[in-house]
DNA sequence: GTCTATACTAAGATAGAC
DNA sequence: GTCTATCTTAGTATAGAC
């Protein structure tokens, strides 16, 4: 068990960096493998096919989802800044998984759609039990999906994480 | 002036229509074509390349944002409640738009990217003109963001918008 | 102003050597 | 397990007829 990633490892986090950086279209084969540092041909070894490609990264994200949720429920200052604070894209694996899976969701996958919407649905279970009020944590998963987009449509604002602790201060949630 | 709309008007049209529907990927030449009923070289005659598509989708859209600013602020229920009611995909021309911009935005379109900050400018001037509260009006629009992000996404739930203007009450915005 | 035909290029995928 | 070479398809774009 070294710090080294498998070949495999290495494809998908070159994958999901491409698709990231540019949006799967760009994301070709020649692309993943040169950016993997491997050829074509060694490639589709290990992923047959682009789809392929796709279902692995999803496999990938699952696992990397759970343990999230986990630590969202363990937050010192609580699931809300947890998940607002992490809703910020901090250039983690996981948030590169789960922008590359967004841009998939939104180029008409339904796997990388029903990918997520499950990983939203225990983020907002999470936040519901905590704060008991559905309202209130729709709102919540509302503002944390905002930031995400500002974040992956390069309208990010530094201070808006800010802004938000004010106004859920005057709401008594933080 | 009748209802009819151009051969440019209605090849744009199809451009966005299919740029939401399943991604600028797949909205190829021959596609957007066949979606507005001309043929390729018919296309090409309008729009000298995919690019120039772009271009004239950017020019409409701005020409569309500034109407919807205009509205935004004359909102009988004044500009917030304006504002996340648009945020929801209604189906209207401006929203095809929106959504598309947002896509090929995300695909690194800098021109794309540039609209669209312009665009956010400009609300978020009228919401902060109205509420005279810049952690407010932020935190609005992020709601805004969410909502879209929610829609393009295939994650929409119904109740969102009530639950949010449940939270906003509580603030005293609506 | 719109059409058909076609050249060019890039991407996905396969086969088989090493 | 990784490589090179190659086939095939699909998409962009041009040329020129109508």
């Amino acid at each position: 068990m070294t710090g080294d990633r498998s070949t495999r490892d290495r494809l998908l986090d070159a994958f999901e960096t491409l698709v990231v950086g540019a949006g799967s279209r760009s994301a070709t084969l020649d692309a993943v493998a040169a950016e993997a540092g491997v050829s074509k041909g060694g490639l589709l070894y290990h992923f047959h096919s682009k789809d392929d490609l796709v279902e692995g990264m999803l496999d990938r994200l699952r696992a990397q989802g759970e343990d999230d949720t986990v630590r969202m429920r363990q937050a010192p200052n609580g699931p809300v800044d947890f998940y607002l604070e992490t809703s910020v894209d901090s250039g983690s694996d996981f948030d590169r998984a789960l922008i590359a899976t967004a841009r998939i969701a939104q180029e008409s996958d339904p796997r990388a759609s029903a990918a997520l919407a499950d990983l939203r649905e225990a983020w907002f279970g999470v936040l519901q039990e905590h704060l008991g009020d559905d309202s209130l944590a729709r709102t919540i998963q509302l503002i944390g999906d905002g930031l995400y987009f500002d974040d992956t449509t390069g309208l990010a604002d530094a201070r808006a994480l800010d802004h938000v602790r004010a106004v859920l201060r005057r709401l008594d949630v933080l």
